[in-house]
DNA sequence: TTGTACGCGTTATCAG
DNA sequence: CTGATAACGCGTACAA
């Protein structure tokens, strides 16, 4: 079962591997007589190009990268993180492209994951996921040159090649949502307050606070994880200070609205009626839960395609350098919020 | 910013590029000097061996292949597979292997890429699930002496490389543990008929019954894709039957539970009141509902470890050509069944 | 202990 | 239209 190669072909076709070579690459200055001679040979020996001489050679890869953190891999829980994967998956197959995936253990390692896999060749370019303030591997990956494309957004570098939905935007049009509704009193309950997705959506809640005339208190907010557990803690650290004024909880992933819910009904409330609690992200779960969860849809899917489509427009067209795509969001009112 | 190459190191360190490599991989007779100097030198230059080169004189690539077909992908949005990935992504990284993913639109062109996959010399091996009856693809994989594991089986073939469940046993359990409990008729929710983790699930499912003396009808049964709608309108025909007399719905997958949960909710049933609800995986989303699912726990994770574990000892170890591992499942009792 | 020469499978350049 | 040759970056006999 030896592999047989470019030369094989060009034996049985008694012409040389040059040869082979172009018409694979169905170079137009080729016989037909030829062409179809030597594609012949190809199927008869059943023979494939291999894709890691020709890396060589040509010196590209023709695959993309990806490296889940810890924190992102313990996010990997969390759907977001799959359906983003499904949307990257779908666009490099598409353009015939490769996706690698990588795990790390934390963040130092994700960091050294991330650049290894660029400098040993592994790659053409990169897609971040989850940044962080404060992020090192941006400015990193711009001094090697690296083609890469952030979901999500980095406050340090404007002007990054980036996909991301306008959480600002998002996260005001909510408490806007509610307020109009009759509440006057929302808590907060975020991911991680060193990632910029937090940290943009509590603005836009905060802004929607203000430009309502609303109070806002550092009571009402409390910082969790992506995950459920997290989620849960939070909660009850909610419930321990006075939560009697408070007719809505604002989480900003569904998977913590979910453990929100739980929480809340577990220490006898009821959801909408004693207070309502919505979400971000529209996951599936959104639908699945009794109540259904009201939430914010970002299209997460597509972010991911779209980050994928632009990082290999990145690498082949030498005169592109990225540009920044906002994908807009929406509210799905469903049944948690308070009418 | 052009690449630097084992030749720069080389010509600056004063040695040959051999040397050079030889440091790489840290060959006992260099001497510790050289060793050290050369070291030296591949920090200072920030030197890193280039991938791709290695393995076409290696003849390995050191990553390991993933398709998911669309069915798959569909199921991408059920946790299970994301849960899997995560278990690989996790040895593949102790191992320092790498992982590529590949998405697939359907089951001819999942079977093509997968091929392709490792004709192409992308690959070392492949990582294969949700096996369906009748699989060309494996019988293939093993005709080009691919190396591969299975999560799941193989009916056709004894005696290939996989990590499983104890589906069988699983679902008789859960079975025997609701007959126990009083249960003497219960439907089934099965995923789709040509996979052979349904039949098996199915099979434990007959068996527990007949060995309690409970008779079987095929109107007890429906079939759905691994996802909420089709579970949703599974469930729907099964109220169309006379659903009078079944006291419990085994849902072959948590996912599936799910969608047959708000469906007997959303026609006026109380669960598990008028109704007992289980499911299948002990996805994170079972304690997520209320009420909690009762289910099967099915170490997802694990089996994604243990398959790539294998694949890669299959691959390094010539005189190892794999075995075969089921784990061990347990019912998980909350609150979805009657008592 | 280290250097030389060749090969891994392919593509690109230059002849013819 | 086609063939020889060099090169991509590295590892490894073989020689020294």
């Amino acid at each position: 079962m030896k592999k047989i190669t470019i030369k094989d072909v060009a034996n049985k076709a008694n012409v040389s591997p040059s040869t082979v070579s172009r018409v694979i690459s169905d170079n137009p200055n080729i016989s037909q007589d030829t062409k179809d001679k030597v594609r012949k040979i190809m199927k008869d020996l059943n023979y494939h190009p291999n894709a890691i001489a020709r890396s060589l050679v040509n010196q590209k890869t023709n695959t993309l990268g990806l490296v889940m953190s810890r924190p992102t891999e313990m996010a990997f829980a969390n759907p977001f993180f799959s359906e983003v994967i499904q949307g990257i998956a779908q666009s490099t197959k598409e353009r015939h492209y490769h996706l690698m995936i990588s795990a790390a253990e934390n963040y130092k390692t994700e960091y050294e994951e991330t650049i290894k896999l660029y400098k040993d060749g592994r790659v053409d370019g990169l897609i971040l996921m989850a940044s962080r303030v404060n992020d090192k591997l941006i400015s990193s990956l711009k001094d090697i040159n690296c083609p890469f494309v952030l979901i999500g957004r980095c406050p340090e570098f404007t002007d990054i090649p980036r996909v991301d939905n306008a959480n600002i935007e998002a996260a005001y049009k909510m408490t806007d949502f509610l307020v109009k509704k009759g509440s006057n009193k929302i808590a907060l309950i975020s991911g991680p307050s060193d990632y910029i997705v937090s940290r943009d959506r509590i603005k836009g809640y905060k802004n929607a606070l203000e430009d309502n005339g609303l109070s806002f208190s550092d009571e009402l907010i409390e910082y969790a994880e992506f995950d459920y557990d997290s989620g849960y803690k939070a909660t009850e650290k909610l419930l321990k200070n006075d939560l009697s004024k408070v007719d809505h909880i604002f989480a900003l992933d569904d998977l913590l609205a979910v453990s929100a819910i739980n929480c809340l009904i577990d220490n006898g409330y009821s959801i909408p009626e004693d207070i309502g609690v919505v979400g971000f992200n529209d996951q599936p779960i959104a639908k699945y839960i009794n109540p259904k969860l009201t939430t914010v849809k970002v299209p997460i899917q597509e972010m991911g395609k779209k980050a994928a489509e632009m990082l290999i427009k990145i690498i082949n067209d030498k005169s592109y350098h990225g540009e920044e795509i906002i994908i807009p969001t929406q509210i799905i009112s469903r049944q948690t919020h308070r009418d």
